[in-house]
DNA sequence: AAATTAATTGACAGATTTACTCGGGTATGC
DNA sequence: GCATACCCGAGTAAATCTGTCAATTAATTT
């Protein structure tokens, strides 16, 4: 029952881009700087992320990537979602809970209920949420 | 964010013997044949069922296992914890949520939140709720 | 137009984890 | 003493995860 590093880093580097890319485009080596992650992973994430439209890209120079929407509109689960790492806990079953095997699934309802808080958790989240903290902690260390 | 098959197994296997052991020991022959899972594998299993103190061991011939406590009495995340999978979901935490990394872990609480939840969740739910449900549809069966 | 910056993409490789199997032991009842 | 059934450590094949590399495309600056 681990969440993937992959979906933490995409985490970390969102609340990143949140907090250092004030309106105009940071660039991921600046956030594989800060971060400490490599750049060429952090492509293969925003890559994603972009596809999960939670960030729009610039090229060329000056360019980087921008928030898609307000923080406060970004949802943790969102982003795990981009990074294709599924919320559902188990195989068997598909997006909506619905099990796909024939056999008698007796603790299907636990895995699928399992399923359902996970996401409300994670949806309960935001990125502004995060922002705020790490901006907390910032200031603080100052 | 998965949990994995040898979880999900323990679970079935606990629920079967839970419906199917009424008071005297249960082979794993039989738990193996009805669930359709390698009598080797549960063999590893049950040895850490057994070292959780959720099942006892009956040697010889017409031993197996019981329910080391009535069943209301099993939470479903104490069969988890059983056979090793952490409900933690990241690495750099340990079981009570203190981390262990220095550097700045603003999404820290998200990942002990959600820890929390689905620890909480898992633990609502008892051995005797499952095995009820199984019946049920046993019963329907016939 | 040329150079530079930076995103875009697919292929690939190494490490780790998972899901098992195998072979032999040990206790117990008949 | 033999069949049954638990006991246990080691080993392995496959899958997944994590991350790298090389080559391309696009926009901007000079």
């Amino acid at each position: 029952m681990r969440i993937s590093t992959k979906a933490q880093y995409a985490v970390r580097a969102m609340v990143s881009l949140s907090v250092h890319g004030t309106g105009r485009p940071l660039a991921l080596r600046d956030i594989a700087a800060r971060e400490q992650i490599s750049l060429a992973y952090l492509e293969q994430l925003f890559v994603k992320l972009r596809r999960g439209k939670i960030v729009t890209s610039v090229r060329g120079p000056g360019g980087g990537y921008v928030l898609a929407r307000p923080a406060e509109q970004i949802r943790v689960d969102e982003i795990i979602d981009s990074v294709e790492e599924s919320l559902v806990p188990v195989s068997c079953m598909d997006a909506k809970g619905r099990c796909v095997c024939d056999d008698v699934c007796v603790s299907h309802a636990v895995w699928q209920g399992l399923g359902e808080r996970v996401r409300q958790f994670l949806a309960s989240i935001t990125l502004a949420d995060l922002a705020g903290e790490a901006q907390k902690k910032v200031s603080c260390e100052e």
